[in-house]
Parts: C-alpha cells; sequence; structure tokens
DNA sequence: CACAATTTAATTGCACACAATATAAATGGG
DNA sequence: CCCATTTATATTGTGTGCAATTAAATTGTG
C-alpha cells in the first residue's frame, strides 16, 4: 500500500470537504429564504454592480454557462432577478436585480462573520489559508487554460 | 454596499472554487481510464482497505447515501468493484475490489506529487494550508452535528 | 461588402450532492 | 418472546457542475 495514496495525506480531500461543510453550513441559514449556495454567490456579485452579462458572472465564479444558465433562471421565476437580452450587442444577456433580490442582502451581511464565530481560529490564520488558496487557484487556472487548446 | 460581502473579501469563495479547480486538474488525468474525482475518492479508502461497507464508505468521504449508492453502482458496473450482502448482517453491503479496480492504483500512485509540481508553493505553507483546513473542518463537522437534532 | 472566424447563451447528457422518505434487518427493553 | 426503536441501504426529487454541441449575433479580414 502506498503511504501517499492515504485519505489523510491528500490535501485534495480537505479542500473538497471544506468546501462541501460550508455549503452545508450555509444552507442553514438559507433554507428559510429557498436559497441555495451557488445562488448565493451570484447575489454577492449581483449586489456589488448590476446588471451583469451571464458571462461576467460565470467568469466571476469560475462556473460554466451550462450551470449558470439554469441558475439564475431558477432565480427569475422565485422574483429575486429579471434577464433582458441587451439592445445593443443581441447576443448578451443583461441580469438585473428586482427590488425583491435587493432587498435580501441586508439579511446576510453579517452571516460571514456569523460563521466564522463558530470556528476557533486565529484571524491570521485564517488570512493565510485565504492568501494560499487564492495563489494556489490562481496557478490552477492557468494550468487548465494551457491544457485545454494544445 | 457592504465591503464584508464582495466575492474577494469571502474566505468561502476561494475554497469553493479551489475545490472544483482540483477535480479539473484531476479529471485530466482521468479521462483516459473514463473515471471521476468522487469515484478516485472510494479507490482511495478501497485501496487502504477492502473489502468496506457503504456507510464506511459515506462516513470517511463525508457523502450521503444517495450519493454513494448510485456511485458505486456504476463503479460496479465498470468492473472495479463488487457488491454483496453481508451474510451476518443482512442489512450491510460490503464493497469488494475487483482485480482490474485493484490494478488501476499503480497508475495513480505519483499522480498527486506530479499535480503539486504545477503549484509553486513551499513545502511548509501546504502543511500549514493542509492543518488549518483539518481544524476547519473538525470544527465545521461538530456545528453541523449539533444542528441536526435540536 | 462578403464571409469565415469568433463570441455569447442556451441546450443536452451525464455524474454528483443532499434532504426526505421508504424498506428491510437487527436490537433491546419489558 | 414481542414490538418499538434503531441501523443500513436504497429511492425520489431538486439543484448544481461541466463537456460537448448548437444557434444566433458580431467582428475581422480580404
Amino acid at each position: 500500500m502506498n503511504k501517499k495514496l492515504l485519505l489523510q495525506n491528500q490535501l485534495c480531500f480537505p479542500i473538497y470537504a471544506a468546501s462541501r461543510l460550508i455549503t452545508q453550513l450555509y444552507g442553514e441559514h438559507f433554507k428559510a429564504f429557498d436559497l441555495t449556495y451557488p445562488q448565493y454567490l451570484v447575489f454577492l456579485v449581483l449586489w456589488e454592480k448590476a446588471p451583469r452579462k451571464v458571462t461576467e458572472i460565470a467568469d466571476l465564479l469560475l462556473l460554466d454557462t451550462g450551470t449558470v444558465t439554469p441558475l439564475i433562471k431558477r432565480m427569475e421565476k422565485r422574483g429575486w432577478i429579471t434577464r433582458k437580452r441587451s439592445a445593443k450587442d443581441e447576443r448578451t444577456v443583461e441580469v438585473h436585480l428586482t427590488a425583491e433580490g435587493r432587498k435580501l442582502e441586508k439579511h446576510f451581511t453579517t452571516l460571514p462573520d456569523k460563521l466564522l464565530c463558530d470556528v476557533d481560529c486565529k484571524k491570521g490564520e485564517l488570512e493565510t489559508l485565504h492568501k494560499t488558496l487564492n495563489k494556489l487557484n490562481e496557478q490552477m487556472k492557468i494550468t487548465l487554460e494551457g491544457g485545454h487548446h494544445e
């Protein structure tokens, strides 16, 4: 048996697990609104600036249009956003926030801090985590970018 | 606009992004075998010890049986594993590796190291990342555990 | 200006991921 | 020993997540 391949020696697994645990933790707070974690991420980028094009949202969240299109359609059905073909470029679709969607923001402004309270980590430890992950992600993006074309 | 809710200020997003980027990076290497990342994780725990019960696999990978059952059925269809009801306890299903499934291991023993080569991070930096994530995950597991019953 | 190449969304198909439910087997207290 | 409870797995329904394809609009080049 190869020691390298033990689950507990893999870096990939704690990241995979953390991602799903975070989704579940957030989920507890979203349940009452019938909101999901990926939909919350779409809200994050729209609360910062709206309208945005579908591609813009997909690029920021590193998601495929095949993921984003049905996702925002569900958000439209809930009355949180609207989708409009741009007049200037008929190819693009602009995603607008409705008053309903804008109103949701105030329910979640303190949520990130609230979740961090559950976590017994030093502030510096979390900042290091954040920075290392950003660096790692940038490098993985480049590696993937290179592989698609050749 | 709340600064706290900017995407780049969230810790949750880099983790979510890293998880999906890792899945895609591994995916490049799995394509030739028609293997997926979650199936690879099942292999990791089976290569370490087999047979294992379905619940055991689900517990180790923090997955729902609703995820694991169909996943291992697909692996069975590929001829990598077999599923047998235990004679001692008819409720449990034991997941065994086939010769085919066992053979796959040698193709992936160097894979984790190979992927780390793409990453320009100091060894200590990655160890810190690993440790912090493990701590974080333990705490999230406890928080979620508490919430389900009350 | 024509038209091939590119860009933008949407669609299709398959594989997770999980909550909620169902079902069958084992367990334990009276 | 009986039956309520618990345990192990499977099923159903909904929502991602992504590769591959399609279709329509725009752009760049001769």
